[in-house]
Parts: structure tokens; C-alpha cells; sequence
DNA sequence: AGGTATTCACATGAAACTATTCTCTGAGTTAGG
DNA sequence: TAACTCAGAGAATAGTTTCATGTGAATACCTGT
């Protein structure tokens, strides 16, 4: 293989992108089409922070891929800039509360601000109140409007509770000078249903809602952004419209959209192709699929790999498979790779968290006088199981 | 036949435990004056 | 005597285990006809 041809063919100039950043989930357009009513009212509920005033708690809600952060941050900037030209005190603190060992639990998510803010605070010894205390004092020494924006906070509320929100509400009840309001970002429609009402209703005093995008607007999307990131003509005729179309099934997520259309390039670039054609589409479709479950099976621990591998394999046996079954033979797979087995109650989670994830499903069944089980089935496509149980096998040592 | 009561095989919940990482504190130790 | 070392107490967190309680329909068991 001619390594010299890759290198050249990336470094030189591509037939195919022109600005391939413009497709990534991180890249932010000028232009946000299709959300001017959502950016205004955002706008309008942040606006009397230029004042000095505190802007009303703020929840938005949408699915993923409907330009919520996007949004929110686009405002946020241009707030930002507005403020630093009327010498005005806004300051905006973003935080994605997903992102593991950053900021999802309430003692990171304090430390991950006061780093925002420029102060150091060790990852783990101290009590979280001193961070609560930390924060408060750092923030009260002037009388700026602070605004807090916590991406993802149902993750944060799911793994640690609604306390750090109630806190985070109260301290600007006691903050002297300064102002502090908060932006909760949020996938979950049904997320504020099971908060402490307190909470809810502090926080939620203005609520936005993303609706999932159309597939007319995808295609401006896809457009947009593709005028940007291809080289001109290299996309064929209907390929647009058939990724708007893939992705409107699904929810209308427009970063899956663009990440479908970006995969389609890189799969052409990769052919020595110059254009990008409907089969590709399809392709880049598959393939997007085959990496994902790939990717999150590889990304397993080795206790949730064994529990997989053995479904994967009574699967294919054509057993019917319950808890019992499975746990049996978990138990038997663990000491052939000499592993301590975990308890049937720990199993039992491992699965619905599997479930979750989209690797086997699970429902419960009630079969009466023989008690209530989960029917456990895999839900790997066939084309991958091979691959997927030399991975397994691979990672377990077998 | 019709109506209860049981029973199975787990599910689901809550609390307690274990291990790891890291800070803080104060007692004891050391080196220099 | 000031600086340093080091063990022990506390925290936060993840991942479990232990203990406790819940579930819902197929059966077993009555009951009166």
C-alpha cells in the first residue's frame, strides 16, 4: 500500500469538501435558519441583563438535534458582545452537565464553574459546601448578571438529584450584588414532571419548546451547510433531499442529518469518487450505524460485555432467554474467564441498561403461575454479529 | 361454573457497603540557628 | 524553632451487595349448584 497516496490525497486539496468543519456538531453558522422565533424569545428573556437586571430562570426543551444549544449559545455571544460594548456586566458561564467526570454530579459541576471563572479547586477532598461557598463569594464580589446555562441537565438531575438546583436557585436569593440566572437545557419533554415543585417553579418561569424540524427544513440546513462544506456540484441530484427525508423519519435530528451527509463525503472522498451519489447515501447510512453500535459496544465494561456476549450467544441458539437463563449462564461464562460473578439484582440492571443503549431489548413478560421474567432478544443486525462476537471474545479474553 | 387464594420468578427500590482518589489537620521529626 | 513528613480523618463518587417489598396472571382450591 502506498501510504504517500493517502497523505496526498487528504493534504492536497479535496475534489470533494471544501470546509469539511462546517458538517461537524461543533461548528456554528452565521445563519440559524428556521429558529428565529425560538432566538427571539430567548433574546427577549435574557435581554434585561443588559440593565443589570436578573433575566428570568429560562427551561428549554427539545429533542436532540433541534438547535436548542446551538441557540442558546448563539444569543448568549451575541449578549455577551453587546454587553462588553455598553460596558455593561453580563457574564455567561455554558456547561454541559453530560460530559462524564466534568461536570455530572453537583461537586464537579460547582468546581467545573469556578474553573469557568478562574479558580482552581482540587477534583475531590473537599465538602461541596465549601464549593457553594467558593462560588457565592467569587460571584458577590461584583455586581455582574451572571448567566448559567446547564446543557443537558436532565443527565445531571437523573444521576445526582434536583438539590444542586435548588441550591443554585437560592444562592441568588442571598447573593448581595450580584445577579445569577439559570438556563436548563434539557432532551426530556417530561423532564421538570418529577422535580421538587420548588424547583420547578423557580426554574422554570420562562420555558421555550424546540420542535423537531420538518424535512423541508432539514433540506435548507442541509443546503446551507453543504454550500459551505462541498465544492461546487460534487452533490447529485436528490441526495439532499434523501438525507432530509432519512432524518425527518427519525424525529427530524439535524445533526444526525449532517453527520449522515458528512459520512456520504468522506465515503466518496474516500472512492476517488467526484460526486455524491443516492448509493452512497445508503451506504454512508449503514455505515453510520455498524460505527455507533460498534463504537458503544466497545465502550462496555467488561461485566456488561460478558452479559452481552452470553445474549448474543443463547440468542443464537434460538433459546428463549429470561433472566434466569441468562444469569446461569453469565455465571458459567464469568468463571471460565475467571471472573467474580456480580449478583442477579446487579445483572438485572446490567440488562436494562443494555436495553437502554439499544444493544438487546428487554420487555417484562408475566407468564402467570411461572412468575415474571424479562424476554431478553438481541438486537444487533446480523451483518455485524460476527464481527460484534470476535470483539467480545477479544475483550473477554476468550 | 364461578370466585378466591396462592404462587412463581423475578422486578424494582432503598440503604448500606467497598474501594479509590484526594484534601486537610495535627502530631511527630528534622535540620539549621 | 520553623519547616517538613506522614498517618489518620473526612469527602465525593462509582459500582456493588444486601435486604425488603412488589407484581400480575396461570393455577390450585373452594363453594355452592
Amino acid at each position: 500500500m502506498d501510504l504517500k497516496n493517502i497523505f496526498e490525497k487528504f493534504s492536497g486539496k479535496s475534489k470533494i469538501f471544501r470546509n469539511r468543519e462546517a458538517l461537524q456538531a461543533r461548528y456554528h453558522p452565521e445563519k440559524i435558519l428556521h429558529r428565529d422565533k425560538e432566538l427571539e424569545k430567548i433574546a427577549a428573556i435574557l435581554a434585561p441583563s443588559l440593565k443589570g437586571e436578573k433575566p428570568s430562570n429560562l427551561f428549554i426543551y427539545g429533542k436532540t438535534g433541534t438547535g436548542k444549544t446551538l441557540c442558546v449559545l448563539h444569543v448568549a455571544k451575541q449578549l455577551e458582545e453587546f454587553a462588553r460594548e455598553k460596558k455593561g456586566n453580563v457574564r455567561i458561564i455554558y456547561v454541559n452537565c453530560k460530559l462524564k467526570r466534568v461536570a455530572d454530579t453537583p461537586y464537579r459541576l460547582l468546581a467545573h464553574i469556578l474553573h469557568e471563572l478562574g479558580q482552581e479547586v482540587p477534583s475531590t477532598g473537599l465538602p461541596t459546601d465549601e464549593l457553594y461557598k467558593a462560588f457565592y463569594d467569587l460571584i458577590d464580589r461584583r455586581s455582574d448578571v451572571i448567566i448559567l446555562i446547564l446543557d443537558e441537565i436532565d443527565q445531571l438531575v437523573a444521576k445526582s438529584g434536583d438539590d444542586i438546583l435548588y441550591n443554585l436557585s437560592r444562592i441568588d436569593s442571598e447573593l448581595k450584588k450580584a445577579r445569577l440566572s439559570i438556563v436548563g437545557i434539557s432532551n426530556d419533554l417530561l423532564f421538570a414532571e418529577n422535580l421538587d415543585p420548588r424547583v420547578k417553579s423557580s426554574l422554570s418561569e420562562e420555558e421555550v419548546v424546540f420542535p423537531p424540524y420538518n424535512a423541508l427544513q432539514i433540506k435548507d440546513i442541509l443546503e446551507e451547510r453543504a454550500r459551505i462544506a462541498f465544492q461546487q456540484g460534487v452533490i447529485g441530484e436528490g441526495v439532499i433531499q434523501k438525507i432530509a427525508a432519512i432524518s425527518a423519519r427519525s424525529h427530524g435530528d439535524a445533526r444526525r442529518a449532517l453527520e449522515l451527509l458528512r459520512i456520504t463525503g468522506e465515503l466518496a472522498e474516500r472512492k476517488d469518487m467526484n460526486k455524491l451519489t443516492l448509493e452512497l447515501v445508503d451506504e454512508a447510512e449503514e455505515k453510520m450505524e455498524s460505527e455507533n453500535i460498534i463504537e458503544t459496544i466497545k465502550a462496555q465494561p467488561q461485566q456488561y460485555k460478558a452479559v452481552l456476549y452470553t445474549t448474543i450467544i443463547l440468542n443464537e441458539k434460538n433459546m428463549e432467554i429470561n433472566t434466569g437463563e441468562l444469569y446461569n449462564h453469565y455465571r458459567r461464562l464469568c468463571s471460565q474467564i475467571k471472573v467474580r460473578p456480580l449478583t442477579q439484582r446487579r445483572v438485572s440492571d446490567i440488562i436494562a441498561e443494555l436495553d437502554m443503549q439499544g444493544l438487546l431489548s428487554a420487555k417484562t413478560i408475566n407468564r402467570g403461575r411461572y412468575g415474571r421474567t424479562k424476554s431478553i432478544e438481541c438486537t444487533i443486525p446480523l451483518r455485524l454479529l460476527e464481527h460484534v462476537k470476535k470483539i467480545l471474545r477479544e475483550d473477554l479474553g476468550l
